[in-house]
DNA sequence: TATGAATGAGTTTTCATTCAT
DNA sequence: TATGAATGAAAACTCATTCAT
């Protein structure tokens, strides 16, 4: 362990909340390496630099310790995104710039995908979080005309998956804007935009960005 | 256990092959129901009404029964996907069928779903295979002019990926036919495709199928 | 591990059944030789000559094997007793019987001491069995005009206090049965016999038995 | 933790006089309300209100406290006795009141019962005390020709029995004077007495209380 | 081949005890 | 002295794998 997110949070805390940073922590560096299902409480302990036992005083078992660097982690990731958003008025160079900043976070911070796809279904509220956040987005693209679809959950299902695809293609390999691009282009083809206009937008997002 | 797939490939061969299907049908089963990782061999040895041994006369652990359980179930995908997309010409028409039938069969036989998607990079080869598969059609759709997008692997990723969600979407609900026709034209959408003209490509394929 | 009532009753059985029998048999001695709370899993491996796991093949946990192990002792005592009680028709006899056979067989088999005593709560059925029994000898002595008492589910408590108080103070040292015959006279006078009647009837009961 | 015998005792006293006294009083409760085996050392530390590792600023191990807290209530008990004790001159009387009081004590003092009972082995000076105490009543009866019996220690031990019995039927209940006043005649019958003679002790014996 | 009991290494979990603050 | 986090030995428990029948 070098240091870490969660560390970062807690600097200057006591005690039990370094040590606990210091686990959640270990516990994305370890799920990164190994998966949710091969990490042991053991390993992550280890990777703490802390004795098996202290993994208790702070959580009941890994499902917890997951839980909770998931929602971290995802917190931290609106945080960041959040930021970025702000006084952006187009749907289509919105989303374009989300995704963008989304997969460019994400493949900055390799350990994190494994955790936050890993415990997507451990974050039902986070989840709601981001499709509300999304489904604005989609909406507001709608209203300009932007955009020619229905937005339904199942919408932003796909949409998802889109840019999920674009983080794993990236996990294990150099970061490459490319792709990050060509998924943008393809998020909004599937919104309904045209190939030529898709492209527009990217080229604008991109220098507005 | 009831029946199973497997079973019926080795109804009338010898008690070999038959105890061997009956582990992997009840590992298809083991895993929709509990999931990869939480699928223990005694777990499937029980659910094939065997002893618990009676698994390592047939295979040497659990990575490659499931191997060979991923590999015959998309064997049979294919299978069924074939008799349909023979004498298809149109690039759309062939996607959209592709598409839906292959949604339709896992939802289906639900079960198969948890193992193709829990042990898709237990295939590498059966990956390739589909691949090539929606390349050509993609390459096809490019040559008829109807998709504009560069066919690429990472395109692919993201069809596959918005077929998954439509699989995902009806695992654990009724079946629901308009979800699969959404996903169609999110799907044209993404190759290229303006809404109206998938819409129309959609209208046609269920004329025709 | 020498031998042990579990495995006598199972010895022609089954596999399963004798290692069954060789765990019940090894708890009851370490019960017996460290007491309930500090008798480990382990160590009724150990004694048992089997693996640690074999354990959970038989029992979920050491409370469900002393329960175990608590009933089927309990059974065979009672078993023991009845042999005796047949035909005696005199109800202080049968109460200086059933004592003195109790107190008896629990000094031969010092280990099942540990076990009843230290699983009585765990045996409430047992408790009802065993209580209605000495209800039925009580009650037949008031009706014989030999006890005058009120029977209760409270005398009774006190009849099995006293025996328990004469197995204790033979459990770490030769069995003594002058203290048996002693505890004898103490349950008839407490069912109000007078000391001399009490007496007699130890006296006539020793003849006869 | 409301307040306690231990903390009563050292009100006025220091600091480290009183926090030993919280934890003395908080094992208590503990024990009473677990059981010995069961009750952690966190578990008397949290009852106390106080840290984890203060119960080593004062007692080596679970075994010391309780052995203490037995001591402390034992002595508290025996104290309150004596107070009802003096001046009373008939041997069955004296029994009879000190087995009434002795059991309305612990059934007042709930909290009592458990260490007391489950400390026995560990106040093997407070037991000799309570011995002597006792035989020395029975041997006053016996020169009164009260009593017909050899008074032994394992006689004392029967009478200890018994009067456990009656602690404990009330334990987890209301306390029920019928219930004391039934086992002062099992007392004095087991003592010898006729149950008629034991009826008229007992009643003298309330007239005097 | 099928069986299923036994195995024991691997993990989790508990908790008395230590120790820096 | 009091604190309470960390420790780590010890115990419980799991389960893939072996092997005698």
């Amino acid at each position: 362990m070098r240091h870490g997110h969660f560390q970062d949070l807690t600097a200057g805390r006591g005690k039990r909340e370094r040590t606990r940073s210091a686990l959640l922590d270990a516990a994305v560096e370890v799920v990164a390496e190994k998966g949710v299902e091969a990490a042991k409480i053991s390993d992550i302990t280890t990777a703490a630099g802390l004795a098996n036992g202290t993994f208790y005083n702070h959580f009941n078992d890994k499902d917890e310790i997951l839980r909770e660097a998931a929602y971290g982690i995802a917190f931290e990731v609106v945080r960041r995104l959040d930021a970025e958003m702000e006084g952006i008025d187009d749907a289509a160079i919105r989303v374009v710039t989300a995704t963008t900043r989304f997969v460019s976070i994400l493949t900055a911070e390799r350990d994190w995908s494994a955790v936050l796809l890993g415990g997507a279904d451990r974050l039902p509220d986070f989840r709601e979080d981001l499709y509300r956040y999304l489904r604005s987005d989609l909406e507001r693209g709608v209203a300009q005309k932007k955009f020619d679809v229905e937005v339904t959950t199942f919408l932003i299902d796909q949409v998802v998956a889109l840019i999920a695809v674009a983080v794993r293609a990236q996990l294990h390999t150099a970061p490459d804007p490319r792709l990050t691009r060509e998924v943008c282009g393809s998020v909004l083809r599937l919104l309904g935009m045209t190939p030529s206009k898709a492209a527009r937008a990217i080229e604008a997002a991109s220098r507005q960005g």
